[in-house]
DNA sequence: CCTGTATATACATACGTGTTTATACCATTG
DNA sequence: CAATGGTATAAACACGTATGTATATACAGG
């Protein structure tokens, strides 16, 4: 909390280099009123001279735009988040915007953070960010727009893009199907907490739906692999369901879960796609390199990253709520479901 | 550039409410000066009624920090930044920064943009940022900590922390040597630009220099596979300079670029690693999952964040420039590698 | 000459803070 | 009782900027 021996150069020294009053200065940066031709040339000399920048955090304190935006995600890295990032940082820094990033932290004291930073406007793609905060945010008159990976139904007042995980789950699970297989199990991401699995996630939701209305089981919620705290209690959980159950497809949250029970299965003796079809999620290069390649669902990163930057720009200089955009996603057909039989 | 319809409270509604003057109010929050029990109370009373926080922007620009950074990368797609980014984020959280994340835009208007926005340091890992650009940093009394894939000798006034690239790309040629590889060629990666091989990345000089060294090549220029745009022709250059040559090694530049070449080279009868041995570079989590396994050099992001943090934290606390520090890359020995020939 | 309009600039204020200076209060002391 | 000194609070200012309002000049039309 140390004070700053910043040295900046101010409009004041700009005036004073250019023989006129601050005003001008301030007409000739912002060029919204009349000013001399050859008092405009001078200032911008002495502008240029000085190298004198408006300072963006006073112009912020006076009203104007901060120009800055934060994106809070549950994790950021996995493959799927960099990539989003990116986009976003793409087309923000297209519009002027600055994009800060921050794992979510799901305290009252982050939420006041941001409040009080006066971000132009947030971006949330996470599972786990109260909804509380969420409309905390809302009531602060900051435009937010939601990745909704879950439900969101019942917050209002803040843009939404769906990302089609419910349906790209449940075509996931017919695609198998029509590939053959009938006793699918599911792979849920790392998690300390026991019941991590639960409705928020669309993924894990799509699944146990179609599961059921495919008829492919009655109780898709026992064919599930789940709590695992990193990659060899993973392995552990399959080698151990391997022995007690008889499958023919596993579908991996992601592609790096999809290949970890992969290869454990391989390693168990079982061939891909043969004996066992495996799928993944989010078509990360991991489940590309890998042997075989896996098949997995791609989620519109690109589009959905364009219109969530869209959208908040919409709300911040319209003041208005975009109708919500929802986005599918699509198979990306590989050889660990590819076989012959049918 | 419009107005925000900002309805903000401020210290002010919180005196009003409590019954005291401003000034107490500023006072309870930064907890500096005496202040009555009774009115304490009536004042965190307000505060927590009205949920009052203090406008970061304004404290900002009053000379108090913003805590706030911004790291600025080359590209933030790849796994290794983004496993980067998470321990940056993490540490600064700790302190209580944010983060702010940008790609490399390399343009005056970009540097001008960090500097009026009052950030309080710059992390900066990219091997293209203009070194012209960074002396405008430090002029303004920017803290700047530099990720020296690169050359620095030349900038003053940064904290520095050397990844080890250097040298980890000579160990990597030596390792290779050690399993009796003699034949090594050196995959740069993805770039429209034509030359971009130069000695500006550390990786590739290592690589040149240790040739040379090692006694393996007088022109280590020539074992190389560079200018690909596209993983496409990647495959292809590999293919072709196959045909042409006889090699037992590859190294990969990263990870990724190593098993498109390992897998190209498969795709044309090779043996990895009884043929050609493969080496990359990150350890990544592609090369962990894919078929063999591929052998890499870890780079110590954990520690480099961490320092990287602490270091911007003496520079902003103290105002002091921290020693320059070095870590060293350590060899992750996978499959690719493990040949029985020495 | 007066009035009105357009141009061109300056002044003053405000944004929400942190801090310096001033003041009111109260107790102690010579 | 007056002088002193400490203490708790208030008022005022400053950070760098944007802007409403005022001022000043020039010029046209009556």
């Amino acid at each position: 909390m140390e004070k700053k021996p910043y040295k900046q150069v101010t409009r004041k020294d700009v005036a004073e280099e250019a023989g006129v009053s601050v005003t001008v200065v301030s007409y000739v940066v912002n060029n919204n009123r009349y000013v001399d031709k050859e008092k405009r040339r001078r200032v911008e000399e002495a502008i240029k001279k000085l190298h004198y920048k408006p300072n963006t955090i006073a112009r912020a304190l006076k009203g104007k735009k901060l120009n800055h935006i934060v994106f809070i995600a549950d994790q950021i890295v996995t493959e799927h988040f960099s990539l989003l990032v990116s986009e976003l940082d793409k087309h923000a820094y297209d519009l002027g915007y600055m994009i800060s990033l921050c794992a979510n932290r799901n305290t009252q004291q982050f939420v006041d953070s941001i409040i009080s930073r006066q971000y132009d406007g947030v971006i949330i793609s996470s599972i786990s960010f109260n909804k509380e905060y969420i409309r905390q945010l809302i009531h602060a008159d900051i435009p937010v727009v939601l990745l909704a990976n879950r439900d969101y139904d019942d917050v209002e007042g803040a843009a939404k893009i769906y990302n089609g995980l419910y349906e790209g789950a449940r075509e996931n699970v017919r695609y198998l199907k029509s590939c053959g297989c009938r006793n699918i199990i599911y792979i849920d991401r790392f998690s300390k907490r026991q019941h991590f699995s639960d409705m928020n996630d669309m993924r894990y939701r799509g699944f146990v739906e179609e599961m059921k209305c495919s008829g492919l089981s009655e109780h898709p919620e026992e064919n599930l692999i789940t709590g695992c705290e990193n990659e060899e209690q993973v392995r552990e959980c399959v080698a151990a369901y391997l022995r007690d159950h008889k499958i023919d497809a596993i579908f991996g949250r992601n592609d790096k879960l999809a290949c970890i029970a992969m290869q454990t299965a391989q390693a168990l003796g079982y061939r891909i796609p043969e004996d066992i079809a495996v799928i993944g999620f989010d078509n990360s290069s991991l489940g590309q390199y890998c042997a075989p390649p896996i098949s997995s669902m791609e989620i519109q990163r690109e589009q959905i990253a364009k219109t969530a930057i869209e959208m908040l720009q919409q709300m911040i200089e319209e003041h208005t709520l975009p109708e919500m955009v929802m986005y599918r996603t699509r198979l990306i057909e590989r050889r660990s479901t590819m076989r012959e039989a049918q």
